[in-house]
DNA sequence: CCCACTTTGTGCACCGGTTCACAAAGGGAC
DNA sequence: GTCCCTTTGTGAACCGGTGCACAAAGTGGG
């Protein structure tokens, strides 16, 4: 891949930048309705929950764009990560699966906040097709292809079972989408240049658990060394 | 922090394997029912989607749980890599907020699957709270606290709307609750010792967007030289 | 204009995590 | 028992990201 580019000043914002982004932005948001004009990089990083020395070299990859001595202007900033983000563009997103976590997701007013339009959703099941949610009609998931070209979708989300997330997603894929939220418990696998990210409600609870049976173990004296096989557990 | 383990080997899992260890888990759960015996590293770490010395690393830190010129026997590694995440008991889950993504989640059956149990639901508004879903009925969040020690409630997951999670987030640690996954958009502020997750909707479309509007870029050459504030917008 | 004060932007040391590459260990054939 | 083949477990180099600490840059008061 070649990596000349006509700006001056290179463009690749680290990946755990852009993660934060998001963050920083709805932090200044917060302050703008609240009549903020400008904010240090300290009550910007307390209130995104990071600390202010990285919180300014979040900022320092996107340029240079506070006052020394005052701190940020917090419309400009709020200008510049959503143009830097891609927010001042809108976004048509298509759900895929019309369950109770589809059903969620349209519904949920987070989305169409910032830049992004849910366009379309589908759905295999001929009960839940033609369907009224969030002011849509569900179409049924032949029509993927056709729907994705016709709304201009460039954002594809998965809410489908484990099992047809695969053959879905090959289907966007080839339909041109390069940009997947795939809440499908499992792995899916996808050609160079399509990006997909994953949110799994059962791997983030698995975490947790482990983190709470650490807490546990460590007040009632450690796991007992339960490190053995136990005999009752048949191979 | 007192660092002294009766155990010889020492227990500090990287934060980083123990988010992959659910991975494994599943894709082994996968092969076991397929009726698979052993597997190798090679084998394992396609079915997760990582690499192959990843994968070893990783579950080396569980202990030598593999064959050399063989690989891993699937049953045991799956008792193994149970027990580490504490999976081998059962947690009680209370989902506070029964909005759209409440009702998600309580129906959703991957959170039964492996050791987690939803023993409540609860809301704040009089209209919800009775309701019956999923086999419980939705309660009141004035008896948050008393339904957390009722029902040894030990994780807590929080899907209310943003301006409520603060609050509701302070009751359950204060209840004794050390554990939460928090869908709600919003930092939350919680003392030592207190896990939190975070899973942002809004948050996983943004970098999406961010790769998509690169990506577009690319190939109408460039954002052409869009680096000034336009002159249109008013500070 | 100059000085004291505030706050940004960043060089540098550090750290956790990833990847490579290989020695060590076990299995199976003969 | 010996040899060859497979696959694990890990030392070590590498890499991206974090946090400290400070010089540079700007503000406001006198």
């Amino acid at each position: 891949m070649i990596r000349r580019l006509s700006q001056a000043r290179e463009r690749g914002i680290p990946e755990a930048t852009v993660a934060r982004l998001p963050l920083y932005l709805r932090a200044l948001n917060g302050m703008a309705e609240r009549g903020l004009a400008t904010v240090s990089s300290e009550d910007l990083a307390v209130a995104a929950g990071v600390n202010s020395a990285k919180l300014r070299k979040d900022l320092s990859h996107l340029g240079s764009y506070g006052t020394r001595g005052v701190g940020y202007d917090v419309e400009y900033l709020i200008y510049q990560i959503s143009r830097e983000l891609g927010l001042t563009q809108d976004w048509a997103v298509a759900i895929v699966g019309v369950g109770n976590l589809g059903r969620a997701l349209a519904n949920y007013g987070g989305f169409v906040s910032r830049g992004f339009r849910v366009a379309a959703l589908l759905d295999a099941d001929p009960e839940v097709v033609g369907d009224h949610i969030a002011g849509l009609t569900v179409e049924h998931v032949d029509e993927l292809e056709a729907v994705i070209r016709r709304r201009a979708v460039s954002i594809v989300v998965l809410a489908t079972p484990g099992a047809a997330a695969q053959q879905l997603a090959d289907r966007v894929i080839a339909a041109g989408v390069t940009s997947i939220l795939n809440f499908a418990p499992v792995v899916l696998a996808v050609p160079e240049g399509v990006d997909i990210r994953k949110v799994d409600l059962s791997i983030e609870l698995q975490i947790l658990a482990f983190h709470e049976q650490r807490k546990t173990d460590r007040m009632t004296g450690g796991p007992a060394m339960a490190e053995e096989w136990p005999e009752a557990v048949d191979l």
